[in-house]
DNA sequence: GGCATTTAAACTGTTGACAGTTGACAGCGA
DNA sequence: TCGCTGTCAACTGTCAACAGTTTAAATGCC
C-alpha cells in the first residue's frame, strides 16, 4: 500500500487475483471512494498490467458487492442508499445471531475465554477514544472464527466489509464505544453460561444499536423502510 | 436450453452476462454434472463467442460457489464434503429463521394469506409423488421474498442453489414429503399468528430435519464435523 | 511387464488491438 | 439565451494471438 501501485503485486499467484486484493485493499481504505469510476486502462497501467484480468478481478468485486457495475458505462466504487444499509445490518443479524447459537454448542471453554480476555484486554485499552470503539470490528471477527462455520464467516466478513465502505461515506464516527463494550462483555457472559436464547437476544440487540448508529451517522434520519433521503 | 448452445445467447445485453445466466443453467440443470472441468475454448466456440467473457461469466460463477478455480487448471463444477454441505445448511438456518422474524414484523395479512394458500394447493396437489416434494423450493422462495429484504433474499437463494447442486450429486430423493407439508403449514400458522419465535423455532426444525435428509440422501452418514466419507 | 523420465499436445493466463457505445462539446436554429 | 442536433473523443466489450503451465502420452530403462 505504501509501495507504488505497480509494484504492489509482485508476488505469486495470477495477476488477476492479486489485482482483486489490491483493488479491495484500496476500496476499503478509502484511496478509491465510493462513487469513483474504475477507469479500466488507467488502473491497468497504473497497476502495470493490462485490462484483461483487470477486469476479471472487478467481475469478482463486482460479486462480492463492493463494486456496482453499469453496462458500457464501467465499475463504480458501490454507494448505499439508506434502504440498502439497512438490509446490510438485518445480514448482520442474520449471521452473528446464528454464530451465538453455534458457538453456544460447539466453541469449548478454552475459545471462550480467550474471546473474554481480548474483551477485557481491549476495554483496559480503551480510555479516550472519542467515541471511536477500534477493537469492535475484531471482536465479531472473533466471534464469527469461533462459529467453526467457515462459510458462514466468510459471507459475514463480506458483509461486515460491505458495511464498512458504506460508513465511509461519512466522517462521523460513531460515539457509543464503552456502550458498545458493555454489551460485548454481556454477550461473552451469555455465551459462557451457553445461555443461547440470551446470548442471541444480547447480538440482536447490539446490532440494532449499531444499526441506528450507523444510519444516524450518515445521516439517514428517517425510517429506511420508508422513504429515501440523501445526507 | 433446448436451442442449441450457440442460439442460447441472442437475447440482449453483454455476451458475458448472457453467458452467465446460460452457464447458470446448465450447472443447476445438471447439464454440466459436479466435478467436471469447463473447457474454455470448447465451451467458448460452442456458445460462439471468444475466451474473454466466458471467462468473466466464470468469475462471476465462482464468487456465487458454483464453481471452484484452481490456478493453471480450470473451473469446475463445484463438488461438496459433507463439512460443506452442513456448513450451507447453516447458512439456510441463519436466513430464513431471520427471515420469519422480519415477516412477523413486516409482512401483511394479505401476503400470509397468500403464503397459506400456497401451501393448501401444493399439499391438494400432492398425492402420489413418492416422496418427492416439488414445491418445498418455491415454498422458501415465497417465504424469503415476504421478508422484505432484497439483499438477504438473493444471499438465501444463492444458498439454495449451491444446496440444490449438491443434492444433484446423488439421484436418491427425500422421503419425507408429507412431513414437510405439515411443517410449512405449521410454520405458515406460527407467521399468521405473529408468534415470532415459535415460527423462528419450527424454521429451524424444519431445516434441520431437511439437512438429516439431504445428508442421508448423499450417503453421508456420520457427524460432518468429526471425518469425511464418500458415498 | 512395470516404472521413471522425457517430450509433446492441450489448456489456461495474459496481452494488444479492433469495434460499438456513451457522454460531452461545439454548432446551429428558434 | 435556450434547446436541439451532429460530431468527436474516451471508454467499455470483444476478439485473436502469444507465453507459460499442466496433463498425458510416448519413450527408455530396470
Amino acid at each position: 500500500m505504501s509501495d507504488e501501485a505497480g509494484a504492489a503485486l509482485t508476488r505469486d499467484g495470477t495477476f488477476s487475483r492479486r489485482t482483486e486484493v489490491v483493488i479491495r485493499e484500496m476500496i476499503l481504505d478509502g484511496t478509491i471512494p465510493p462513487g469513483e469510476r474504475l477507469n479500466e486502462v488507467a488502473l491497468a497501467s497504473a497497476l502495470g498490467i493490462s485490462r484483461g484480468p483487470l477486469r476479471e478481478a472487478i467481475q469478482r468485486l463486482a460479486g462480492e458487492g463492493l463494486l456496482t457495475m453499469i453496462s458500457h458505462r464501467g465499475a463504480f466504487v458501490r454507494t448505499f442508499e439508506a434502504r440498502e444499509i439497512d438490509e446490510l445490518y438485518d445480514m448482520r443479524c442474520a449471521y452473528e445471531m446464528y454464530a451465538a447459537r453455534l458457538i453456544c454448542q460447539r466453541a469449548d471453554d478454552e475459545q471462550l475465554a480467550g474471546l473474554e480476555s481480548f474483551v477485557a484486554d481491549t476495554g483496559l485499552a480503551m480510555d479516550d477514544t472519542n467515541g471511536r470503539y477500534p477493537p469492535d470490528r475484531d471482536f465479531h471477527r472473533r466471534l464469527l472464527a469461533l462459529a467453526g462455520n467457515a462459510t458462514l464467516e466468510r459471507a459475514a466478513l463480506d458483509t461486515q466489509d460491505q458495511i464498512s465502505l458504506a460508513r465511509s461515506m461519512s466522517a462521523k464516527a460513531p460515539t457509543r464505544a464503552k456502550a458498545a463494550l458493555g454489551e460485548h462483555e454481556a454477550i461473552v457472559a451469555a455465551l459462557r453460561s451457553r445461555d443461547a436464547d440470551t446470548a442471541v437476544l444480547l447480538v440482536q440487540e447490539h446490532l440494532e444499536h449499531a444499526r441506528r448508529g450507523a444510519l444516524a451517522a450518515l445521516g439517514f434520519t428517517d425510517d429506511p423502510r420508508k422513504g429515501n433521503e440523501t445526507p
